[in-house]
DNA sequence: TATTGTTATACTCTATAACTATA
DNA sequence: TATAGTTATAGAGTATAACAATA
């Protein structure tokens, strides 16, 4: 039978525009649009180059350009030109743009999170380690 | 202890935005914005008025004017006016959008379900009733 | 007065194609 | 030649504010 494959399907894509939405609330309160607020919580991890940053985000190269000189002009990334190969640069996060990251981070976690939390712990941790091998 | 709900929240995230590009991947194959298809998949089971639209895609109405428009123009779907209420419109799927959407549909359906496929149906089962009620 | 939907305006986001500079 | 990133251009998506028409 398929019916539970597309079952699951579908409560996983519902899940997403769930998931969505909170990401675009909080990102909002934050005075980010989504796809700022998405970049930040990526370098938050390291920096990165508009190659791999391109990869990372299902983006073109050009469009990136746009978006990070948006975040640049408000003073939450830099260029950082590398200097073995002068070609390519490291996009990094200012103080205030680590800060606003990590603040974004966990409103979105803690939203998800209240949605969550009346779980049991054991289904939890079981939904969680099926999720992870799905994303890995 | 919150290290459960935490890595929860983040899985659902990290999903999200793996559902996220399978669906921008579809979309793309079937040559519609990402907005464009949701708003189908939306219609797809009934024709809407703007208003609750707007409230079922989290946007404000002055934004989907211009997104029906376009699809409209396109021939996918048509502002039907309201009968009893003359300010209001439904608006309702062409045949040819209901196709498309349907197409959309089940080719991200059928993406997501080849990840999930391999998990064993107890575990689907069970994954999916968590998480029908997160988003009920 | 309240509600339904649109218009006007200003940005942001995105892709394609062509480009510069470096490797 | 290949790679890193940008520019030019065009169109799509979005919000805010102001508006028209109907209830």
């Amino acid at each position: 039978m398929t019916t539970t494959e597309l079952g699951l399907a579908e409560a996983l894509v519902r899940l997403s525009h769930a998931v969505q939405h909170v990401f675009t609330d909080v990102s909002r309160e934050n005075d980010l649009t989504p796809q700022q607020a998405q970049l930040l919580c990526v370098l938050a991890a390291q920096p990165l180059g508009m190659t791999e940053l391109s990869r990372r985000l299902h983006l073109e190269k050009s469009s990136l350009t746009g978006l990070v000189d948006r975040v640049e002009r408000r003073g939450l990334a830099e260029r950082v030109r590398d200097g073995k190969d002068r070609r390519a640069c490291q996009i990094a996060l200012t103080d205030e743009g680590t800060e606003l990251a990590v603040r974004t981070h966990n409103a979105v976690t803690a939203r998800i999170g209240a949605l969550t939390g009346d779980l049991p712990a054991a289904t939890q941790s079981h939904v969680r380690a099926v999720l992870d091998a799905l994303t890995k």
